[in-house]
DNA sequence: AATGAATGAGACTTCATTCAT
DNA sequence: CATGAATGAAGTCTCATTCAT
């Protein structure tokens, strides 16, 4: 007898799941053209041919691996429209910013990554510099209703910070004292 | 006889060069992986094997690339070290850095690449993660000097502007208001 | 009882031929190779398993396939037979052998590709190149009770338009006057 | 040293001949699909990967291959124009025909699979589509100059006639009599 | 010093076939 | 009887590296 189609749909999900899970963390340590669909079959315990039963080919993991963290972003930005005082909404995402910093700390190496090499020209490439520019334009506007003067300059300054520090972070992460700058930059933004 | 061995030296050292700028433009726009001997050669416009009598293997022309920055760097911070005045010296280094980092702009590209990919592992990332702990420590030294104080938080934020500012700047180097960001930060850090 | 199991062999057979003439269209079109089993079950409408429960392999697909023609090729060869006027009987296999042609379009197709490249080694072209040889003695015998001299070689040449033509039409079956040709070959063989 | 620029030629010309024919061989008895590249590698004597210096990919060795006999072909046809008196000029052509068929053996296996089969869409059917297209309007032309009556139809009845002898020589050379055939042909269309 | 033909390992990808359910 | 997840072999293709000349 054939399992359902909700008996199929769980493995189904379960095994994407493991494979982009694996590819993440091999994509951010390794780099995309220095991971091998081996290499992620191996870490996701399965057969190199099963992968392409999930995924049409490497870059449709890749992609994979992004959407895994599509929907938790725009759900900060979103969660973040609730707070209606602009300070308290620009100290919210300043924390969630360096939370997922360090929970997701693989998919910003990712980012980081991949949006200066091209090593997968459009497809990451787009999803990233979007998502940058969206960024940086949301900032722009919670700067201005905070009152800063000079708002684009600034948050553009802010956005570098955050980026910087994101990129510190990375390269050493036991030795930066990533807290301390938080501090620093709620501080510094966030209070009158 | 020492004329004609000047003259091979020479010639030997224009195809060496070639060979690095060449593959510095490849491997900052395609990656290392990215980037195969062939296409080295054909941009240096000598055959793959001649590439192999300058340099060993593959990793050893990114080394010789990394190298051909090595001493511009290390003369920039010597060079910094002649003027007494901490801010007039703090001035110099964001102006150099500003510089380098829109003429230098493939190799830029490449330390953001390399330092958190580590697409070939020990090398680069030895040359770019000292390279940016040197730089952390010169710059809190003189952030002290200076008389900043929590000189290692604020040094620490100041290199996450500088190479925030950078990344963006690659991103999207031709609508970002670079120079802008530079005289920002010489009003923020070098004026009383 | 027996109502059940004739239930359950109709199904079978259903199911068994709706493969078969699926493979047949997939094959003729895009090779044998060419063809995947995955293919050949969605245009069945089937699981890919499935067809393993009617089929050993992919081959007995193939041999199906061909099993489904030989019935009604020699069903018209003994249908010949009982024209009793050598002449009447070629006209029949004529006109026969034209309506096969247009009608089964796809197994004549499948013939000509496979009777010389037998991807398929042994199976196949065993099968189609016995089937040759059984028509041109049939066609042999009939050209001689017609009364026709030579009649070896006429009969090889009579064979060879057959062949040619249905190579043609295969070709470019809107444009070629495949009726034009029919009619020409009757008048030439069947009439005084 | 280097080798001079003709001594590479020499050593390609030949690797590229060598590969060319062991891919004839081997595309006229297994199919294209058939034949790996491995096959054809081995076959000629060199690695895998060298048929790759000389070839894009498989779909180019196979246009290598038909391009060995373009030549040849328009060769026949042009020397075939020279031979004003149509009679004569048709019994020229029926025994290159012939003699084609019979030393090139390999090339029109590979022609009759590959006209109908479409396993190499495009490049290959184009090929041999509008070549046997060329055939068939050139035929016509002689027919009508020769002063046979209907010469639209019977010139496409010779033609099916020459490609259904191909057939069926090449289905069973050893026993086909085709040089009776050939006899039959010039007797037929060649003489009063 | 210089060339590019040649190799071979390894990458991506496909697919016939098996099997647990 | 029926499903489609899973495997593994095999195929296409790339590329760092070697080597004869």
């Amino acid at each position: 007898m054939p399992r359902t189609k909700e008996q199929f749909e769980e493995v189904r999900n379960k095994t994407k799941h493991k494979i982009l899970t694996s590819a993440l963390d091999l994509f951010a340590e390794k780099g995309f053209k220095g991971t091998s669909i081996n290499d992620i079959a191996k870490s996701a315990g399965i057969s190199k041919g099963l992968a392409y039963n999930y995924f049409k080919d490497k870059k449709e993991i890749l992609l994979g691996v992004l959407g895994l963290y599509v929907g938790e972003i725009e759900a900060m930005f979103s969660k973040a429209e609730r707070e209606s005082d602009p300070k308290k909404r620009l100290k919210f995402l300043i924390n969630q910013t360096f939370n997922t910093i360090q929970i997701d700390e693989k998919f910003w190496r990712l980012y980081m990554n991949f949006v200066l090499s091209s090593e997968v020209k459009e497809e990451a490439s787009k999803f990233f510099s979007s998502f940058l520019d969206k960024m940086l334009k949301e900032l722009e506007k919670l700067f201005k209703s905070i009152g800063i003067k000079n708002a684009s300059l600034e948050s553009k300054m802010f956005g570098a910070e955050l980026d910087g520090i994101c990129f510190h972070y990375l390269i050493d992460k036991h030795n930066y004292p990533i807290d301390k700058m938080r501090k620093y930059l709620i501080k510094k933004y966030c209070t009158k």
